[in-house]
DNA sequence: AGCTCTTTTAATTATGTTTTAACGGATTTC
DNA sequence: GAAATCCGTTAAAACATAATTAAAAGAGCT
């Protein structure tokens, strides 16, 4: 069962909330204050947060900067009422994942935190070893083999190289894979991706200038296909 | 065109909303009482309902829930005139994805209801794959196969593939083409547009120059079939 | 501090995509 | 029926992006 957190300070959207969210079999805990709330976020063990901007001691801004700053990647949906927060939160910096805006429909709120769910689930297939044509990964002992001699990846490398194969043919855009894969506290330019891309053919590619495997596709991104 | 039903007893408010929407280029359909109402919306293919909450028969709430109830999703915006109306709306048990207190500002109800449409849009229409007659799209993946060849398209080709699969069936203008995907901050001429189309249609037409799917509307611009 | 390895940036070249220009046929307008 | 407009088409120019090399910056270790 999924859990969620939503921390709001108006009683009778918090009330409304919690119930809907238990009708729809979300298991629901709340806070009222800001600070509360974030350590709720830090601690517990969530699944998605929902977070107003206007809150007591620490506004919704803050909390999910200091949520990605301290490296929780859950995401969030916040929940604004004005126009500049909406710019805000679109602004990205933050790391929110969506938002919506007051008064606001429960349905399509519902509708949102199922997609978001959703997407966050589709990369649950985690994988720990993966061979394919003279390839052999092993990503818990971190350690490469091609051809049964061993390569040495970095550890960027690993990641990288995981998250592709994570999502075995869908093309991954430079920014999506700077965020997920480096986060939200540092920002490299897409250049960097580039290297990494190139330094991972050189260890795994036949030949490296024509690639098989992390494929480039022009104005978009890169692939892993086996 | 987007279809309207209307759920409004006062006969005022019922022409003024109808000729708004129309002058929109929206098509209302209306009723003015509720059992009615709730036929219309259950049985015809409606894009939005706005629903008054004080009517003859059956008021907006019950409407509303048992639409729901009977698995009619369509969104639905409420007017309320009442305070208390409004908490029981807000209360959200019932299912309505927006409301507006009487009296209303027209041009507010408008923008609403464009972003209502837009955003049942962003979650219901976001096409992942799509086939139809021998082609297969998969735009995660960005590849295309005609009779199990693999096309190569374009990043910009696919994008522009997909915004008209999206409208299956609506013209778009190239004017409308360029601000949807190009977006506002590069401005090729319109006979870009047509150089696309040019390209898709010898990808995925049989006959590039008698195209079946992606269709010229003469002074108009283009629309998709199946 | 100095060494090594990783990560990032900068700069150049190569590659492909995107856009424009130009022409001819078709269609509409006056 | 002539003029104007619109669309399809080709080909080439303009542009943006990606590959690659090399070097700088940063991290961790002894």
């Amino acid at each position: 069962m999924k859990k969620i957190l939503i921390v709001e300070d108006d009683p009778a959207i918090l009330k409304g909330l919690i119930s809907s969210l238990e009708s729809e079999g979300y298991s629901a805990v709340s806070s009222m204050d800001g600070e509360e709330g974030f350590k709720l976020g830090k601690t517990l063990n969530i699944d998605l947060i929902i977070l107003d901007v206007m809150l007591p001691k620490k506004d919704g801004f803050e909390i999910c900067g200091d949520l990605r700053k301290s490296g929780i990647n859950t995401p969030i949906l916040m929940l604004t009422s004005k126009k500049e927060e909406i710019d805000k939160v679109l602004g990205l910096e933050i790391g929110a994942d969506d938002y919506m805006t007051k008064p606001f429909s429960i349905r399509e709120l519902l509708a949102r935190i199922k997609a978001i769910l959703r997407r966050k689930n589709e990369i649950t297939k985690s994988v720990d070893e993966f061979s394919f044509n003279g390839i052999h990964l092993d990503f818990k002992k971190m350690e490469a083999f091609k051809d049964n001699e061993q390569v040495k990846l970095s550890s960027l490398e690993f990641k990288i190289l995981k998250y592709f194969i994570e999502r075995e043919g869908e093309v991954i855009s430079r920014d999506k894979l700077l965020d997920d894969v480096w986060g939200y506290e540092t920002f490299p330019t897409t250049r960097t991706v580039d290297n990494y891309i190139l330094s991972i053919r050189k260890k795994i590619e036949n030949d490296p200038s024509e690639p098989v495997h992390i494929i480039t596709v022009p104005k978009s991104g890169y692939k892993f296909v086996k």
